[in-house]
DNA sequence: GCTTTTCAATACGCGCCCGTATGGTTTTGT
DNA sequence: ACAAAACCATACGGGCGCGTATTGAAAAGC
């Protein structure tokens, strides 16, 4: 602990290389992490480098932001895109948000700094992008556009508060078993399947919603 | 537009103008726009008020989030805590929280900053209170503890996605009638009516659940 | 009336970050 | 082998925020 390290430069700093070390250091540090100096020296270089591979620190944010949205929507894409069931699909968008903590923390950063417009660019469309799988998933369910929308904004406000409770206050969220239920409480409460073969009226939801609760619960 | 203006400092300043200046800062730029500086420009005096009334910043950040916790509490308890029916008192939490965008922003950039250690002993108090009283809520709905706490753990996440999702991509909020109808879902889905007429089984209650379906006035 | 106390302006040094300028070293092409 | 390009170090000026020191002026106490 005698300086703030310095990772040994293998070959030579691409780009590239400095895009993941800021997207790093916004996942532990914010936005304002993105400082050109720490970054260098957290590279173990100076700025010297930077400013050859970049005009400047915008620059450096966008090219975080453009990985940022490239790794999402790959890592999404790769890991639901195929799912035919749509339920499933749902389940799966759900737990990959719950399960990569990392990328959870990594959003909660970017998003703090909506007042930014360039970040406010990128959080908007990789949220839309989100929501519109959701979306998709809701219609295929058999809802219609609007009561897809509004169970599509549900599912995700509660992943998103989630994640924040996953952050913010860990020791609220269960452990091992009683996460497993709660996950599968959410599923139950969040997608109606019943709905489908039941025709879309308001007494369904309801029936959907309450039926949720006294499902077997075990393990 | 000549300078960052001065608003006229009316009299003689108290450490709670700064509190409050300090909380309004945090609302719109984070928890770095307490800056001791920039805050004396924008209350039309310089530094030298403010190191009369208080030995650093650490000191204001710490008044401000003092007052913040107050307020917090405060609010809650004034609006929500003497409603008897657990079904209302949860109504009006997530109609409260809904409402209210200005202290919605404030807490989200509040607990965006959970890294700092005096930050996240407020997030904490305040987000453990506020979990508290859902919990209770579902426990006097019926629900044994563990139950309750998944319901209340939901519950409370959905509100928080609700939170971001009105901070960072509004256009996804719907307005007028289609928000009550939104809320109205969300309060089906989340505070199960079913189990107050088997566990408690007392009818008033029944009476006033069903009571508020109907009455959606937010805005 | 005169002294304290209260409140605020001004001036200074320090640290940290940005961006530029300039030169140095290592690779690559031929 | 030599020039060009890629890559990086060093040094500088400027901005801005923190904290201290010192002085100044209005209100309160006696």
């Amino acid at each position: 602990m005698t300086a703030p390290a310095a990772a040994e430069p293998r070959q030579s700093l691409t780009a590239d290389d400095w895009a993941r070390a800021a997207l790093e250091a916004i996942a532990s540090g914010g936005l304002d992490a993105v400082a050109v100096e720490p970054l260098a020296r957290s590279l173990g270089v100076t700025k010297g480098s930077f400013y050859w591979h970049f005009p400047n620190r915008e620059a450096l944010l966008r090219a975080a932001l453009e990985l940022w949205e490239r790794r999402e929507t790959e890592d999404v894409l790769a890991r639901v895109g195929d799912e035919p069931d749509p339920y499933e699909r749902i389940v799966k968008i759900f737990k990959e948000a719950n399960a990569g903590y990392r990328s959870g923390r990594l959003y909660l950063a970017i998003a703090a700094a909506e007042d930014n417009p360039l970040v406010n660019e990128f959080v908007q469309r990789v949220s839309t992008r989100r929501m519109g799988y959701l979306l998709q998933s809701y219609q295929a369910l058999g809802f219609d556009s609007v009561r897809a929308a509004h169970w599509a904004r549900f599912a995700y406000a509660t992943f998103m508060g989630n994640l924040q409770i996953r952050r913010d206050t860990p020791e609220m969220m269960p452990t091992g078993a009683a996460f497993n239920e709660y996950l599968k409480l959410m599923f139950k409460t969040l997608i109606p399947r019943e709905t489908i073969a039941r025709g879309i009226g308001e007494d369904g939801l309801i029936a959907a919603a309450t039926r949720s609760q006294e499902g077997g619960d075990t393990q």
